[in-house]
RNA sequence: GCGGGUAUAGCUUAAUGGUAAAGCCCUAGCCUUCCAAGCUAGUUAUGAGGGUUCGAUUCCCUCUACCCGCUCCA
């Protein structure tokens, strides 16, 4: 991305974020308190946008197939089944930083090498007065001067100078040692540095269970879940046994999960508490390559039907070697974010490693009796896991359109209009009367917001001047506003009685409509 | 976690070591017959904590959050 296309991108950002904050969609978590890192609350338009997206996502995946049923399982989680999923222990990475360049490190992804260690204690210089004492080495690898070890540590003692003058190479070192090595990973490959001690970084959030529990007491410890993935692998045995299913069958599960983020970015996309539309597909082991690419296919139908077109998204086919270990094929659906290309969901071939895992820790039977093969097997698995979260600021993103209109006196102006889909939309319809200070309007405009409100979300607003109430709506992104006038009343005559302007958002066009089709009319454009 | 930036009303901006200003928005009233109309009135702010000072939104320190770039994202 140029410069001026990433800035354009974060200005466009900015406009979201204030849009959301400004019309209820989003706030910062605990923002009277200052904020809590990497957190996010839905205000009400947001919160009815993500209904309608976790509704939708369980009509489509639940609702209407005969071979998925759904769980909602527990948050808290059982330690034991986190150490056989691997995220206990395997769920971390030590990391390490370069103390000169402050670069960071996977501990475990650098290269081993042989050379001579240069040792100091600290450095001085002597116009000034100036010391300190700070043990720091330095790597001369085969074929490299010496020197540059001295050259390395003075720059990096003088990071320590308070007067920014002194030139680094008026440094003095002291106590210089040299040892030989081989295979060492304590210093950077790129500048002979040494790094410091590899840190744990657990993504998941610790927990004890018990009013009581003390801290140290290992048996008390419980985890939030870091993804709903393991708690249908954990009741797989039940669901199956109660539900008489057969082979292929899948899971859903619509829930929260959470992940200690080492750096939460870009507004909601990376939060440490995130919600997951998942489902775990359950198959025949030589199902599961094919079914991933119907999967795939299945997930892609569904962004285009709420509204995120094909064109929008990228797919990435993760290459050997990049990824997860126990999956054997994996899709990324990435979602053109104006902050970059970035993952929505992943639609994974995980084998039968997870119940087998299961069953081996649990030391419960996992295994599926299959009719059709009549024999028992540990089920493969399809998982498309797709982020809510990610979902609905993709669905912002996507919907938000600044155009310039032009009114009868010839002045330009910008119309805001967050393009829902009418099936995403947090509101349906605005119900306004053309006047407020005129009762039999106001009147009739309540009866119909009273035949709608079982149906769908409606909005009924009489102040200010009509268009302000139209612009409003465009920017929520409501799709349809229905204005009740005199002709509503009758008084154009018997012709036009009892029929409604229905003015739509993305044309700005009005037509004429009965109160009688109203209803149906909006039922078929929101469903 | 590192480096850089930012923090004043719901939003966009202003100003000041001594009563924090405006526009938009919003609320109420009047008026208004279909695209942010007009008039009148009104609500709302210096991110948090500490220090210097008679007095700090302003100067200094610490913290927090957000943005950008690295790094990370099983």
């Amino acid at each position: 991305m140029s410069d001026a296309a990433s800035e354009k991108n974060t200005v466009l950002m900015e406009k979201i974020v204030s849009l959301c904050k400004r019309r209820g969609f989003i706030f910062q978590s605990a923002e009277i308190y200052g904020g809590l890192n990497g957190c996010w609350d839905y205000g009400p338009l947001g919160a009815e946008l993500k209904r309608n997206l976790k509704d939708y996502w369980w009509r489509k995946n639940v609702q209407e197939r005969e071979d998925i049923l759904g769980m909602d399982g527990s948050i808290l989680t059982h330690q034991e089944v986190l150490k056989a999923s691997g995220h206990v222990g395997g769920f971390s990475d030590p990391m390490c930083d370069c103390l000169l360049s402050k670069a960071r490190l996977r501990a475990d992804q650098i290269e081993p090498q042989d050379g001579d260690v240069y040792s100091y204690a600290g450095a001085s210089h002597e116009e000034s007065g100036w010391s300190v004492d700070r043990a720091y080495s330095v790597l001369v690898t085969e074929g490299q001067d010496e020197n540059k070890a001295r050259k390395t540590a003075r720059l990096y003692y003088a990071q320590f100078l308070t007067d920014k003058q002194i030139s680094p190479k008026k440094l003095e070192l002291a106590d210089e040692s040299t040892e030989k090595v081989e295979g060492t990973t304590q210093f950077n490959p790129e500048n002979g540095s040494l790094l410091t001690e590899p840190r744990e970084f657990n993504l998941m959030f610790k927990t004890h269970m018990g009013a009581s529990a003390e801290d140290g007491d290992e048996s008390s410890v419980a985890y939030l879940r870091p993804e709903t993935a393991q708690t249908i692998f954990t009741q797989f045995k039940n669901v199956a046994e109660t539900n008489r299913v057969k082979l292929p069958f899948g899971i859903a599960q619509i829930g929260k999960s959470f992940r200690n983020e080492i750096n939460p970015r870009n507004y909601t996309f990376r939060s440490r508490e995130f919600e997951q539309m998942e489902i775990e597909f359950f198959c025949r082991p030589d199902e599961g390559m094919a079914l991933t690419d119907e999967w795939l296919e299945l997930r892609l139908k569904f962004y285009e039907e709420i509204g995120i077109p094909r064109q929008h998204l990228h797919i990435l086919d993760v290459p050997d070697g990049e990824r997860a270990h126990y999956s054997k094929k994996t899709y990324d659906i990435e979602y053109e974010f104006p902050f970059g290309i970035q993952e929505l969901e992943g639609v994974a071939y995980r084998t039968d490693y997870d119940l087998s895992k299961h069953k081996e820790c649990s030391g419960k039977p996992l295994d599926f009796f299959d009719d059709e093969a009549k024999e028992k097997l540990i089920p493969h698995v399809v998982e498309p896991s797709a982020g809510c979260d990610r979902t609905i600021l993709a669905l912002i993103c996507e919907a938000f359109d600044e155009e310039t209109v032009t009114d009868e006196k010839g002045k330009e102006e910008v119309r805001t209009v967050m393009r829902f889909s009418p099936r995403m939309a947090p509101i349906k319809v605005a119900v306004l009367p053309l006047l407020k200070n005129k009762p039999e309007l106001v009147e009739k405009a309540r009866e119909i917001q009273q035949i709608l409100t079982p149906f769908m979300t409606v909005f009924y607003d009489e102040t200010a001047a009509i268009g302000r109430r139209y612009r409003r709506q465009d920017e929520v992104g409501t799709p349809f506003c229905v204005t009740i006038d005199f002709d509503t009343l009758g008084e154009s005559g018997e012709e036009l009685k009892d029929t409604v302007t229905l003015r739509h958002r993305d044309s700005m066009e009005q037509e004429r409509i009965s109160i009688a089709e109203l209803r149906n009319f909006l039922l078929d454009r929101i469903h």
